[in-house]
DNA sequence: GCTTGACTTTGAGCGCGCTCCAAGTTGTAC
DNA sequence: GTACAACTTGGAGCGCGCTCAAAGTCAAGC
């Protein structure tokens, strides 16, 4: 037996995601129902593996299940649903964005508290006066 | 009645949590005991709020209530502790700085996707051939 | 024939981080 | 006095996104 085509755990190597998720994915219609062996077992094609990859990545960037349920579904019914389509993507960059504005400022705070932390090392190392710094005000925009 | 600090309500607000959050971080040991005006009410601190904005803004970038504890209990136990801090925060940064690589590639991924779409919108526009493009392969690292 | 292993299905369970509910207390305004 | 609003508590509930368990099928190797 051949039935060519990805198992379900060379899929799941191949795009970074459990044989259960692939399952569950499909359960819930985020993926088209997947061509099968004649034993039965999932063959994923090239083109599976594409959009499988696209989930992962819009998954992998905090995009709800509902959102991406929305978009397969939309992208089930073809070049019409184009502008919605295009508007949901438009808007979760927008959210990409946002939160890497957020992040990057948590990274910076970080690297100012890292920074005050080796002083308060070095205080200790020479027996120095210990001096607590209070914490630093960190105001991020509203959580995504 | 008094007794000088922020109420619950002037905190969640102040620093973009719910007062149901409040409570919670309080009753799991991320913050100690907030102090209480005469009718019983909890009264915050300047010292509660920065750290209440620090606390929140690990928790927008993905760091897990556990760790958050964790550094909590650190903290409590003084400048002994520095180095285990410090390094949580290290750990922490460096995963805020994947999160921001991954965040990176799906932007540019959406760009890519959105142009193509507008290609589209174009295409059904003058009613010219309409070739679907393959899903884009988009492999980021594995997952954080 | 029997074992092994990779798959199949349905449906339940789980960890996280809140979020809400019910019942009670306190202080202020009318 | 009585209504109202803002708080208190303990504990239950929930939405998300998986994750796993149980029982079964199928094909290959010994």
């Amino acid at each position: 037996m051949q039935d060519s085509g990805y198992t379900i755990q060379d899929m799941a190597k191949r795009c970074g995601m459990t044989t259960h998720t692939l399952r569950y994915y499909e359960r819930v219609g985020l993926i088209q129902p997947v061509g099968r062996a004649r034993n039965g077992h999932r063959r994923y094609s090239e083109a599976d593996a594409a959009w499988l990859n696209f989930l992962h990545c819009m998954r992998a960037t905090n995009m709800p299940i509902r959102e991406m349920q929305r978009y397969a579904e939309l992208r089930e019914l073809g070049d019409s649903t184009s502008l919605e389509r295009r508007k949901i993507l438009e808007d979760h960059q927008a959210a990409i964005a946002a939160q890497i504005v957020e992040l990057q400022k948590a990274h910076a705070l970080l690297t100012h508290k890292i920074a005050n932390y080796k002083k308060i090392e070095q205080r200790i190392r020479i027996g120095g006066p210990q001096v607590a710094e209070p914490e630093v005000d960190c105001s991020l925009a509203p959580a995504s």
